[in-house]
RNA sequence: GCGGGUGUAGUUCAAUGGCAGAACACUAGCCUUCCAAGCUAGACACGUGGGUUCGAUUCCCAUCACCCGCUCCA
């Protein structure tokens, strides 16, 4: 019974967790829209996040911020100047690269070609394929070009009459990289010729118009981080909240990055959903909280039933690091595609403030009115895809058991506090159907119910089974005389005969999460 | 954006230059009544546009969309 994503994608579809977006007029590429079922295991899912990192949490609170937000904000951050990425085609094998990895990898191998390092062109040509499980290859590059830029001071000797060779590339201009390109006839990695177009900036952000004329001025961008919207209410909740240093605020929303390659199923998508929390503390005490926050995450995943063996803690190495972060830590789901990264954990020092309170001109620093000190907190910032772990949670209920000869049930174990429906309520005959319908009425006010009574009872469990529920409840001929119903255990397949009276009180016991 | 592939029912698959068929799923009724695949009936499909042709779901062209690779992921 192997576990696939095919099998998982087609049961989404079949069964109402998710369809293909925008289905009638053919699709639109890699959107994706969750129906009936997937809309309740989603919320589910971001309730009992909101119930772990907001509600139980001493420290933290929550904010929903808006999706547009003043240009400043994403120059503050970065994400307007520094992450147009510099595309480039080969025009004869078609394939594409960016311009500056072109060009660092040239630098690379000129350091190769002089010293004992000779294999750095060969294992980072190999080591191209997906990014999605970071494997050892990757990790042999990142060795390789380290230990490459111990050289002298990164240039490794090379001159152009062209380029800036004291600037490091990402502060060179798109016609500097192209003149070098030219200068050094660098050739295509793929095909090895050397005919490439232009280079054309690649823009993440969504971008949109404020207001009905379409010109620059009004031009607002998508979030492409929910992240933001809190930073800049920093002090608006510190305020309010009357919160003291070390706080957090969470926040759950939708996120759109115009990636290039999107894909597997609703893992990478344009537009997706975050839950993010940015935890501020004191200066010297972030990695202390990082700590803190990394296992708070992995007990999360783990209370809604992920296995040992199908997650994994990956940190980055120093080379892997982005500029602002001191340490980031990665909580990766094995998904039936592979590795995949659910959870970022990322220690943001104090640069996002930092950035903020130089672009605004606000101040953004906090005073500790016991120690007497004024500083600008440091950020750990536990990142989650809600879609992402949507996803994890699908894959790791799924499960074919075998239960007799070659009878095989498809059911998806969830945690019953995430299952989209929590009872099924089933009337043995269609002649016992006023006994369960006021079962099912009842319950319904406390749980997502469903109420089926078609076919045969054993077909009517299995349809529940291939959805998540729980429990199902029956009610048959003794019902009527006895006041009892059976309930019937999703995971055992075993029955317990329950008073209806004590129902509720059952139910709450078993879905505490 | 480039290369390759694919478009027939909800799903999986047929067939055909001349009324498009099955299985499962679905709906209604009957039977049964605690672990799917009993009986009867029913609803549902050739992505779109153009061309060739007496006639196109089928052949040709275009288009749209999706899938798989590549480039990206703060």
């Amino acid at each position: 019974m192997e576990k696939t994503m095919e099998k998982i994608v087609a049961l989404a579809k079949g069964r109402g967790f998710v369809y293909p977006g925008s289905e009638i007029y053919g699709g639109l590429a890699n959107t994706w829209d969750y129906g009936n079922l997937g809309v309740e295991l989603k919320n589910n899912i971001k309730r009992a996040w909101w119930q772990k990192f907001i509600q139980e949490s001493p420290y933290n609170v929550g904010v929903d911020c808006a999706i547009l937000m003043n240009t400043q904000t994403w120059v503050a951050s970065g994400h307007l100047g520094g992450f147009s990425d510099p595309l480039m085609d080969c025009r004869n094998c078609h394939e594409r690269f960016r311009a500056d990895k072109l060009i660092e990898d040239y630098l690379a191998d000129a350091q190769g070609a002089a010293g004992p390092a000779a294999s750095a062109s060969a294992a980072s040509a190999s080591a191209g394929a997906q990014d999605v499980a970071p494997g050892p290859a990757d990790g042999a590059v990142d060795a390789v070009r380290g230990a490459a830029g111990d050289g002298e001071d990164g240039t490794h000797g090379v001159t152009s009459a062209v380029a800036p060779m004291d600037v490091p590339i990402d502060g060179w201009t798109l016609d500097q990289m192209k003149a070098f390109i030219e200068e050094k006839r660098i050739p295509c990695p793929s095909c090895g010729k050397h005919d490439f177009t232009d280079i054309r900036q690649f823009n993440l952000m969504f971008k949109t118009f404020q207001g009905v004329t379409e010109d620059a001025k009004n031009t607002v961008y998508l979030r492409p981080e929910t992240a933001q919207g809190i930073f800049v209410n920093f002090k608006n909740v510190q305020r309010t909240s009357r919160k003291k240093i070390p706080f957090g605020i969470g926040q759950v929303g939708k996120s759109f990055r115009n990636e290039i390659t999107p894909g597997n199923f609703t893992f990478r998508t344009r537009e997706f959903e975050q839950m993010e929390l940015e935890f501020f503390c004191e200066p010297d005490t972030d990695l202390e909280w990082f700590d803190y926050w990394k296992s708070y995450c992995i007990g999360w995943l783990q209370a809604l039933g992920v296995k040992d063996d199908e997650m994994r803690v990956r940190d980055h190495s120093p080379e892997e690091l982005s500029f602002y972060s001191k340490a980031t830590t990665d909580i990766e789901f094995l998904f039936p595609f592979g590795w995949g990264e659910l959870w970022g954990i990322a220690d943001r020092t104090d640069y996002d403030l930092t950035q903020h309170q130089n672009t605004s001109g606000e101040d953004l620093s906090y005073f500790d009115d016991e120690k007497k000190t004024r500083y600008i907190p440091y950020v750990i910032e536990p990142s989650l895809g809600a879609d992402r772990v949507t996803l994890a949670l699908l894959c790791s209920a799924y499960d074919e058991e075998e239960i007799g000869e070659g009878d095989v049930r498809t059911v998806l174990h969830f945690h019953p506090a995430i299952a989209p429906v929590k009872v099924g309520v089933l009337p043995l005959s269609k002649k016992l159907a006023d006994g369960a319908w006021k079962i099912y009425e009842e319950l319904s006010r406390y749980y997502n119910c469903e109420y089926d009574d078609r076919g045969n009872i054993g077909k009517r469990y299995r349809r529940l089974d291939e959805i998540g529920t729980p429990f199902c409840v029956t009610y048959d001929f003794e019902s009527e005389t006895d006041g009892a119903v059976t309930v019937r255990d999703r995971d055992s397949m075993g029955q317990e005969r329950v008073p209806i009276g004590g129902l509720r009180a059952y139910f709450e016991e078993k879905m505490r999460f």
